[in-house]
DNA sequence: ATGAAAGCGCTAACAA
DNA sequence: TTGTTAGCGCTTTCAT
């Protein structure tokens, strides 16, 4: 790799004089001398040393995407396609500015936080960050951040965040089966918090509307503590006959559901209607296709990356909450009671 | 961020004893002092620049992954299941290894090469590399790179790829349903190079040691051109009468057609068999579930990494090629005739 | 056991 | 229009 200097030996100029045609400063420069200097840059295929560079301008050209996983949770978290798919639409907006991504995936939030400061990166995009998580982050890295699907009280600290209408989207689709007549509805999730606890209350806002009484049996807790899924499934399937309808918190576990009862001889949506929430891939996928809530994850991540760098560059960057639209798409996982 | 200089000057020592007990070089240095550095580093949350320390090692502790994309198949690469999951390996293995990953996802591969070379980056995964670009690579990065899932005639050049048995995968799967009776068979994919090509090959291979003939229709080339898929759909739809079953080149397309089919009124297996290759999520998820190849692409990534480090240690790394066993695992998309 | 100093490749303020 | 020079933070060789 041949280096500034190099090049500026081998003209007999200085080093101020390439770097000037490098970065198109040629107002400055010679146009004989500026055709010398590209030449040179073609014939050796002259490309920056980034290290030096940034050295140098103390910035850095990175981005850093930090996920932090849950070690029980996911073997190999990109494989989660929501976390895949964010990952890809964040990778090609910061591209399309320039910068590179790096990628930061561990469930230690002070290897991540140690990282970010060693390759002085200039913003950061996290997703799936705890309470505990955000606060240290806050304290400890002093670059503009912003966070996807983050549900912090925001009495803690101030953070911007890029998310989704997740309760307002539960409500959409819970009130969409009590349009179509259900009346005792159960929500499954495995957790209550962050935006599942987001969910869980729009289901909650749309029964209570409708004078519909909620009782704790009717939380499916779905995976406490890691235990087995299918022995978590063999449950569900019991409760089958209590309920209507089945909301669950995504169509993650609406699609293993519909595949097990299906299995087990329960026909949907005849015995028990089901529906979702992300509209991923799978719930095109299953039979009957399921009736789920649609959130474009693309746009969250383009979004977010457009917050960070108007924080990058000390630009108004509006609201420090955004909450994207979402809304209920129609399949063939209801019936009508 | 505190600096190594600023540090020695607090003691009131050189940069050179600060330097040493950061990299535990601490037989030279009095114990008295040891605990002086490692106190203000603690006090100070000291971390390294990872820049500089890279410009004086002339290192960069990242490794590219790069991956090819292909404009008008991909709107958001990662979105892909399959380069979701071999992202989430590599990652995971390459940060064990104390190594960060940077990700260049572009159609553009001189782009790709040309931030490899700024970087400085000390190895190189790639996938989705096609001949022409292949070369490229070769001739203009000169840092260890490994390819995944990459046919390109090794007359052209060395190279070091790991793979899985493509051609055997599909023979074997075409057996299997050769063994359940069938006779009428078409294959499709939706092109005919690299891997696929060997896949296509491994099915002929099995439907002529079985005697049975091959007609140039009885390949159903998916989306010639980017032309929409339901046409394309359709005109499997149609084609069902003349065969028994389908080997499809992968489960992606297995599941699309399996649910195209059964939205039109045709029942799998009783109309027709249809096997995919890869058992990915989506394979377990339709129904009926697919009897497809198994293939494990954690293990892809991992070892693709392992051959990596190898080469940039200038260890022994074994052959050029790996190719990583598969199996046909038997689901319910194919009956007896 | 400790330190001085050169250098990694580039930038940018300043001088000429 | 062009050149000089002092860093950026760290590593490393060679003295002491």
């Amino acid at each position: 790799m041949i280096t500034i200097k190099e090049m500026a030996q081998m003209l007999d100029i200085s080093t101020t004089t390439v770097s000037n045609v490098i970065h198109g400063k040629t107002g400055e420069v010679s146009s004989a001398t500026i055709e010398k200097v590209r030449r040179l840059i073609e014939e050796y295929d002259y490309v920056p040393n980034i290290n030096a560079r940034n050295l140098a301008r103390n910035e850095s050209g990175i981005i850093g995407l930090a996920m932090k996983t849950n070690r029980d949770k996911y073997e190999n978290f990109i494989k989660d396609p929501f976390a895949g798919e964010l990952t890809g639409a964040v990778e090609s907006c910061v591209r399309a500015k320039g910068y590179f991504i790096m990628l930061y995936i561990s469930d230690d939030i002070s290897e991540i936080i140690n990282s970010v400061a060693s390759w002085n990166v200039d913003g950061l995009i996290l997703f799936g960050i705890a309470k505990e998580d955000g606060i240290l982050l806050k304290k400890r890295v002093k670059k503009p951040m912003v966070f996807v699907d983050c549900y912090i009280e925001d009495s803690i600290f101030e953070y911007v965040n890029v998310g989704i209408e997740d309760r307002k989207g539960c409500y959409e689709i819970t009130k969409h089966l009590i349009s179509k007549g259900h009346k005792k509805i159960a929500y499954l999730a495995d957790n209550c918090e962050g935006g599942d606890y987001e969910r869980f209350k729009g289901f909650k806002d749309a029964i209570t509307e409708a004078g519909i009484s909620y009782d704790e049996e009717d939380f499916i807790m779905l995976r406490p503590n890691g235990a087995d899924l299918s022995l978590l499934l063999a449950d569900v399937h019991r409760r089958v006959k209590s309920y209507t309808a089945f909301v669950c918190a995504s169509d993650y576990y609406a699609v293993h559901i519909i595949n097990y009862l299906k299995d087990h001889g329960v026909s949907i949506p005849e015995d028990i209607s089901i529906v979702g929430f992300d509209d991923n891939e799978y719930s095109r996928m299953v039979r009957p296709a399921l009736t789920t809530v649609h959130q474009d994850i693309s746009q969250k991540g383009g979004i977010a990356v457009e917050k960070l760098f108007q924080m990058i560059h000390e630009e108004d960057y509006g609201e420090n909450y955004t909450r994207l639209p979402v809304y209920v798409v129609e399949r063939d996982s209801v019936k009508e009671v």
